[in-house]
DNA sequence: TAAAATATACCGGAAAACCAGTAGAAAAAA
DNA sequence: TTTTTTCTACTGGTTTTCCGGTATATTTTA
């Protein structure tokens, strides 16, 4: 690997020795890029940055041990706004690969894609596109299904109804603990079930534990 | 790497090429250590396995596109029982590593180990030891807390039938599209409330949740 | 092949959930 | 301080679940 005056300087961030591995041997033989290091923790890697800052591309995980995606991203484009971010990841929930996109990322892959999809991002990014892998966009792209509907807003009672149904509660049973009538939790529950559009308990809780207020 | 007749053959089962790669590479030096071959499909590394029995070990990812790590491992153990499989995996959950080593696994890795700690686990497994890795073994020595009540077996009937309830259908409804009758899906259903150890049908919901079966 | 597991089906009765309303008091927000 | 939200409570009736059995045919495993 020549390390030429003209070079972009990539990085690594990625706890997972192995994906490490992976990502270097995969860009080995690349002309016109240049490893600088590898990380396995955000926060070894924001202070190489702040020695260093010349760096255009990294390879980042969202999970680290110590730092989240989220943080490590806006600490990046703080200290080096330049500096381009491609998340390398095993979140596909769209959810996760919109925060990232707003904390400025600049792409976003998962981990099972192919080799000559990862070089191919890399310089749509350091071109300064936009570079989602075919799975992302399919994902970004395909009608939202479920997540139109957001997350309903409960009441503190509610939430506190909620989490005894899920416990295996009857209403009866709930009543007597909160001191209220029976009538009352059963109100709850109807409640419940149309905020979240369920038709009885059992689509009440997954849908409760799918939106993780469970 | 030199392929000596008396080299341990060596398989790569992993859905992502980059994790594969990262593991031939860190493999690439090692003596006596011959890769014949990486899969990303469980069906596609069992195929093989049928025409080339001759495998000493199998690097296993529990995640696979088509079947799990659970069924691949039974699998290599009835074609081919003396083939020692080496989990390498990115669940860390007690439950599942007892899984899959009852499955007849000799090891488990977790995806964040060192190059070392992966030879030196290879090495322990083809000499017929059990091999966690240092992360491994403290989940596995760690106090249990709750996780006495292990993941109940549940039948494809019963599976298919919870599938059915937690989409908020009623028996009635799940006993006509099954094409049974509504007693059978009644007992189905007290099946998994007993198995689940739950009282009604929130709970049960509830705990397939957790345990991952929805 | 024998034994175990699975899928099927039924009964009757008690308990709980579900539906569609209404409505007053208390607390929080405007 | 109004207004809105939340928490509370009730009626009356229907549907569904839950419980405790039992039992047979089929499929899988030992």
């Amino acid at each position: 690997m020549s390390a030429n005056k003209t070079d972009a300087t990539l990085v690594i961030v990625d706890d997972h020795p192995i994906v490490i591995e992976g990502l270097q041997s995969l860009l080995q033989g690349e002309e016109g890029l240049h490893i600088v290091q590898s990380f396995t923790t955000g926060g070894a890697f924001l202070s190489f940055l702040k020695e260093q800052p010349h760096i255009d591309i990294v390879l980042l995980d969202i999970t680290l041990p110590d730092l989240n995606g989220v943080e490590v991203c806006r600490e990046i484009k703080i200290h080096a706004p330049d500096t381009k971010i491609l998340i390398i990841s095993n979140h596909n929930e769209r959810s996760i690969i919109m925060q990232m996109l707003q904390q400025g990322a600049s792409g976003y892959l998962l981990k099972n894609a192919s080799g000559d999809e990862l070089v191919h991002c890399i310089h749509e990014v350091l071109n300064g596109r936009i570079a989602l892998s075919a799975e992302i966009t399919a994902i970004m792209t395909r009608p939202v299904q479920n997540e139109l509907k957001q997350i309903p807003h409960l009441t503190k009672r509610e939430k506190q109804v909620l989490g005894m149904i899920a416990a295996g509660r009857t209403s009866a049973s709930i009543a007597d603990e909160l001191c209220v009538s029976q009538f009352t939790v059963e109100t709850h529950r109807r409640n419940l079930m149309q905020k979240f559009d369920a038709s009885n308990t059992a689509a009440l809780i997954k849908m409760a534990v799918e939106q993780r207020l469970l």
